[in-house]
DNA sequence: AAAACTATATACTGTATGGTATATATTTTA
DNA sequence: TAAAATATATACCATACAGTATATAGTTTT
């Protein structure tokens, strides 16, 4: 059973999240916290040491929503070519995925926090490596059942690949227009099959 | 001849760009400018408006350093593919490049100024839309020359393009990681070799 | 249901913020 | 070089900031 405090505190968390990633962590004071939620600086505290562990908290739930997202894509039955049009059918739609967490995370407080706040910075350090990994197993598997071929390693492929995905969320989101995200994917889909399928 | 007010103004902007551009607009104050120009406020505030005048003069001071790269590199003799790599030979020294303007602007501040400053949203909009031209300019004369072919619209293509180079320029930001850079240019550079070379 | 405990609200720090009015230097013009 | 014009420095707003001590309300446990 969930107590009062413990739904307090996730309360408090997905009503930040979206917050934080869209102003950043310079750009989000706690009043702001405190309006959005209707809590008082009181339960805040009570709850979070500070602005910082706050802001992690926040980011953490983003990132583990996105992952979340991005396994399930990665995990559809069949082949590991219909696992990569899958995540790149995801992206296609990513900004309508990503508009009620307050933008893409990773883009948002990546940049966001490079300068501005070291524990968010090797936070999400530490999410793109995950995505990359996650996109490397399923090429692995690919290559294995002989039905990918690759010209480089697959985790250089994945890098490759996450790359250009992230290109076209940093255009989209900076232009506000998603064609960016069409055609990015439509090109990436066209290369997956010429270039890698065996 | 300058006077002193308009060195003094040129000084201001100059020391305060990369500022801006490492913190952003909401994680710069007023007092971190006084500070690192030795000036006082009625120094900035006699030569600028306010805040936000200072920040889009410091990205416009940053945008047109890196317009002028880009230009430079767009300008070379040579075929239009010789253009193209010119253009991907900056961007592999990206990081060094943007090191002295406080790390890229259209990213920092295209990302940053999004859901906080709609002037400096804007101008980054703007910018992009520059760089985009001038590349499908170049890619529309080797079209012209018959030294390239096309599967799609050369501003397409440029855009295309562009939306790689700015993937690996954000994802070695978030990651400091250099290779992004690296790995993207040599990818794209045997792209364009084996795709729109004729 | 009462006692013990815990979470939230209130009221308050001290400091930093963007911005301004005015005094004082410093240039520029005559 | 003296007077007029301009640029910079100083001293000061009112407000907002992150954070805290303590009172009060609410929830658990017995």
């Amino acid at each position: 059973m969930t107590s009062k405090a413990q739904k307090t505190k996730a309360y408090i968390i997905e009503t930040v999240a979206p917050i934080f990633n869209k102003y950043g962590y310079m750009g989000t004071s706690m009043s702001d916290l405190t309006d959005a939620t209707g809590l008082t600086k009181g339960a805040l505290y009570g709850n979070f040491e500070n602005k910082e562990a706050l802001a992690l908290s926040a980011f953490e739930y983003n990132s583990k929503k996105l992952l979340k997202s991005i396994d399930e894509r990665l995990n559809v039955e069949g082949s590991a070519l219909e696992k990569i049009f899958s995540l790149t059918r995801f992206f296609k739609n990513y900004d309508i995925f990503t508009n009620e967490l307050g933008g893409c995370p990773i883009l948002n407080v990546g940049v966001d926090a490079q300068n501005n706040n070291s524990l968010l910075a090797a936070a999400t350090k530490e999410t793109i490596r995950e995505i990359e990994g996650k996109i490397a197993l399923v090429i692995e598997n690919g290559v294995n059942n002989n039905e990918l071929k690759l010209p480089v390693p697959p985790l250089q492929f994945a890098k490759q690949l996450y790359t250009m995905l992230q290109g076209a969320v940093a255009m989209s989101t900076m232009t506000k227009d998603r064609k960016y995200l069409i055609n990015t994917v439509a090109y990436l889909d066209l290369l997956v099959t010429k270039e890698i399928k065996k």
